[in-house]
DNA sequence: CAAGAAAGTTAGACAAGGCTAACTTTCTTT
DNA sequence: AAAGAAAGTTAGCCTTGTCTAACTTTCTTG
């Protein structure tokens, strides 16, 4: 049985960079994990060690890293919460710079039984166009 | 001009329970912060001085605390969002004890047009019955 | 293929926010 | 009003996650 990860906000979002990192070139190394979260070199590298103890991912040093299973499964559930928050409040007619920010912060504290209720909602909405258009004109508003 | 406040997580948190202590029993005692928050007296001394400091309550050792029209303006602010996320998964049929959770996270992330979308959305389901019932079978289901 | 550039690493520091233990102040009770 | 209880405070420590500076390894390119 796979032991209960109490996985942080930060693991989550290195886990999550990564993945996409690895989806959209192929390779994820320490600068562009760097770069993509804005954060240092060095704190990256140091996250990385971290996350090789605790099994999320293999480490090779100076060379290159791979995501284990658990690992990629964690990133996965991130991502996936990451996507039905974003399609949800796009359909809300949010900004795209609002939707990531509060997305990226949002996404690390949605349990999977609200998760599930907001993807069953967004799946109604999307055929409720009317509905739809009087929250984006109430929102607009002022 | 209010100058830019550029509050964290744990301050909100802490302006929150100490609005709701005030309005609940007049007062916030540092004991009360500390049983309502889950943490030791001595982190809520530590804390209630920092935010003396920052001009969010007035504070006199031994004695008692008050919060000022900013740390107030802060803690409704805060309870807003609270309770606007509260009443929205109320709405998709979720548990007392998984909106709790799920809003004690969120609400520090949410953006001010977020909010606002949230808020009018949740207008508009109150008079969906229907589509509300959908929502929660939907997410009931296995 | 050697040297400079780029990437990666290490060491040491720091801020936030939490804790415990020990101490002080205030409250309560007789 | 004195003593014990309750509340509050202080000091010192810890963890997480970040940073910069200095160093090492790997890559690139003339």
């Amino acid at each position: 049985m796979p032991t209960e990860r109490h996985t942080s906000a930060a693991v989550e979002d290195y886990l999550e960079r990564i993945l996409e990192l690895i989806n959209t070139k192929g390779y994820a190394r320490v600068v562009d994990i760097a770069q993509s979260l804005k954060i240092s070199q060095a704190s990256v590298t140091n996250m990385i060690q971290r996350l090789d103890g605790e099994g999320l991912l293999k480490y090779e040093k100076y060379r290159g890293l791979a995501l284990t299973t658990a690992g990629e499964a964690l990133a996965r559930n991130i991502t996936q919460r990451h996507q039905l928050l974003t399609d949800f409040l796009k359909l809300l007619g949010l900004d795209d710079e609002v939707i990531y920010h509060d997305v990226e912060g949002m996404e690390h504290h949605i349990s999977p039984t609200t998760l599930r209720a907001i993807e069953a909602l967004t799946q109604q909405l999307q055929r409720q166009p009317a509905l739809l258009a009087k929250v984006r004109k109430q929102t607009d508003e002022n």
